[in-house]
DNA sequence: CATCCGTGGTG
DNA sequence: TCACCAAGGAT
């Protein structure tokens, strides 16, 4: 039996959605799908595989991108593993996509192009975790499923004013979840969820005056709403140092190599560097260049990753022949745009090679 | 369950 | 400036 209470609570909000819902991309507007318009569960699916902690904004041109560059799943399915990652450069947390290309593998070969439409089914594909399983089953399938994501365990948090720190709490702000979640709209009550927490019960300064849950928000009725959500105290960043080799031919090009497939970005493109460490005096000499060479200080680039800040000393070096190096190949520098180089390496390449990444790249200078 | 995984925007 | 953090997942 629905409970009263949480029936308002429901109406409140798909009520707010109607109104104030974001239009994006991927979306299909309340009003459409109330017309039998369906999401298209392939543009769901890769826009909830880009908006894992990524913000909205960044997302949109790569979405665009990837579904100009590949209209459905099975064009996905069968482009190159290094053209994906290359299209995915930038976007960061480098696993997404290689994930996302074996579940577009997984989806052609053994669903016959079509996606699973039950959480269950979904939750078994690679990338897709309990998150993405539950919005996609809701938002492109019309599942009642419990879609929790950071934006909504904000506004659950202060809308129970739940004490307990995460993420100790989440099967309890789980279970609020789904006494909320309608049988009819699921997935616009997950959207209204995610766009309210976006637009309106923001970390700070939230605009609760606004708020469809302003008349039975426990954390309102305290006056304190950023008090919300509790969470664990999180550990300080270590900083490490290495350094980094541009090695430039007289002819243009400049020497890469593939990082390993996993781990810290993983299957991606890099200039030779050494090992990254967090010892004070560690890495920051040419002693360990891929080969002697007359190799220039270019300038120090810091980088902050997830859980440690990168400081790397970047040298450049003119050369007049190309060695041949094991693992590595030469890349003309009006090329490097076309490879899965990560910010960190662009950045570096940029110290050396001030031009590389600039549209003019490729015109005589003037 | 804790740790590892990028990047850019924001107050 | 800098701490925070965004539609999390894999191990």
């Amino acid at each position: 039996m629905p409970d009263p209470f949480e029936t308002r609570l429901t109406r409140h909000l798909l009520d707010w959605y109607d109104r104030h819902h974001r239009d994006l991309p991927w979306r299909v507007t309340p009003t459409a799908h109330r017309q039998g318009l369906r999401a298209n569960p392939y543009h769901v699916w890769l826009s909830e595989v880009m908006l894992q902690q990524t913000t909205v904004q960044a997302v949109k041109p790569y979405f665009r991108k990837f579904l100009e560059r590949w209209p459905d799943v099975s064009d996905l399915a069968s482009a190159p593993v290094e053209d994906v990652m290359a299209a995915w450069a930038g976007l960061g947390y480098y696993a997404r996509a290689r994930n996302l290309k074996k579940c577009a593998e997984a989806v052609a070969s053994l669903h016959g192009g079509v996606f699973p439409d039950t959480e269950d089914g979904l939750r078994a594909l690679p990338g897709i975790g309990d998150y993405t399983a539950a919005a996609v089953a809701a938002i492109a399938f019309n599942r009642p499923a419990a879609v929790m994501d950071g934006n909504v365990e904000r506004v659950i948090s202060r809308l129970y004013a739940i004490d307990a720190p995460l993420p100790g709490s989440k099967p309890v702000m789980k279970a609020r979840v789904r006494a909320l979640t309608p049988v009819e709209r699921p997935g616009d009550f997950a959207q209204g969820m995610m766009d309210l927490g976006a637009t309106i019960c923001t970390p700070k300064r939230p605009s609760c005056v606004l708020c469809p849950f302003r008349d039975d928000c426990l954390a309102l009725g305290r006056d304190d709403p950023e008090r919300f959500p509790v969470k664990a105290a999180k550990k300080e960043k270590p900083i490490r140092q290495g350094a980094a080799f541009v090695a430039v031919s007289a002819d243009g090009a400049v020497l890469l190599s593939r990082r390993p497939a996993s781990g810290l970005l993983g299957g991606m493109t890099e200039v030779p560097t050494t090992s990254w460490t967090s010892r004070q005096d560690g890495g920051t000499t040419p002693d360990h260049a891929p080969f002697p060479a007359d190799w220039q200080p270019a300038g120090v680039v810091t980088h902050v990753f997830t859980h440690f800040e990168l400081r790397l000393t970047v040298f450049r070096a003119l050369i007049s022949t190309r060695p041949l190096m094991q693992g590595c190949w030469w890349e003309p520098v009006e090329q490097l745009e076309a490879q899965a180089l990560p910010t960190v390496m662009k950045k570096a390449i940029t110290l050396a090679i001030p031009r590389a990444f600039s549209p003019a790249s490729t015109a005589p200078d003037s």
